[in-house]
DNA sequence: GATCTATTTCGATATCTATCTAATTAGACC
DNA sequence: GGTCTAATTAGATAGATATCGAAATAGATC
């Protein structure tokens, strides 16, 4: 069970949201119990019961034992509680989104709000000013200190309100500034992520 | 949560069994996300994505915040963890068949294989026979004494073969017998449920 | 071997649901 | 007020699935 993908995990939890394969599990639970009698009691046909047996068969949630052609389902106790106690843990949860690719939102806004080096508009919404800061911060080097008037200079070149657009680098911690000299923060420090 | 019926466990089942709200679970665990932004990682049109967070949102998973008319979802963690730990208890599974009318199969039994007061035949599967048995027993008063002359006159109204059923009677412990006679077994005692 | 019964398999159908497009609502900004 | 953007609602459609009837299987009995 350690590792389960996003496949196997949500069929599971398909086999169990089901009122008849539930309700057969609560049957099977106290007593094990045949085809015909959980049709009889469930009020559905053999095949369907059988039908639904069979997958929680293969999920391993129910024993069969044969006594002639009657077949007798129980339940498996043991392996109803791994699974409700594996199958929807928090921490699984946010696993889920590892694989996804969260960088295409970002680039869509790039594409959106650049024209080449241009930045038509400077975004209202936070988030997106924050990815258009991310990727202004991303033309200053490393390491290297420089001059405000280079700062004005190399966002100029992208935005004419350059004032505003230095401020924000600060206020994103993207940039920091001391005695009129600017540099880039590294992008752990930063509060854009 | 304490008491949930049948349909308000398998709606939340339901709502969980869905790859694409378990990944967006995922991707307003970490961070608050914007619909248009949920859409875009996920390649999914807005209207989509909106009718799945709405679900989410009627059940708790997740809220939702507003930013101009940006709408930005989270999780609510502490909801997750608490349909994740209660939903497929083994003891809520068992207490399913509680409401199931286990009776009808047993009615079904006795209809086949009686005529009035005329057993038709012998049931072979054990599981029909007890509820013949069970039928047959009833057919004795509690607390009363019979000869073994008076229980074979009863049960010869049903069926001729007197003598097996009269031992099956005994051995599924719906009659006991001591030195030639015969009483009803409190239903609690018997072997047949 | 023939027949009977319980179950399973197969194929069809009807319902449900995830997704989409189009239209509507709602907020922000000019 | 008009326009633009983001989200929601409404309506339509395609795909999945629960259920059933009919046919096939398998065991037991005669």
């Amino acid at each position: 069970m350690e590792t389960m993908d996003v496949q196997t995990l949500v069929s599971h939890l398909k086999l169990l949201a089901n009122e008849a394969r539930l309700k057969l599990l609560g049957l099977v639970a106290t007593q094990e119990r045949s085809v015909g009698e959980l049709a009889e009691i469930m009020e559905l046909k053999e095949p369907t019961v059988s039908h639904h047996l069979a997958r929680l068969s293969e999920a391993g949630l129910v024993s069969m034992r044969r006594e002639g052609n009657v077949h007798f389902y129980a339940l498996c106790a043991d392996r109803l509680q791994q699974l409700s106690r594996d199958l929807v843990t928090p921490e699984k949860v946010t696993s889920l989104a590892e694989h996804a690719d969260t960088g295409a939102w970002e680039r869509k806004v790039l594409q959106t709000y650049l024209q080449g080096e241009r930045l038509t508009k400077i975004p209202d919404v936070r988030k997106k000013r924050d990815v258009i800061l991310v990727w202004l911060a991303d033309r200053f080097e490393h390491g290297r200190r420089y001059a405000e008037r280079e700062v004005n200079e190399i966002i100029g070149r992208s935005h004419p309100d350059f004032a505003t657009l230095r401020r924000e680098l600060i206020g994103a911690r993207l940039m920091a500034r001391e005695s009129g000299v600017y540099w880039r923060v590294e992008a752990e420090e930063s509060v854009a992520a």
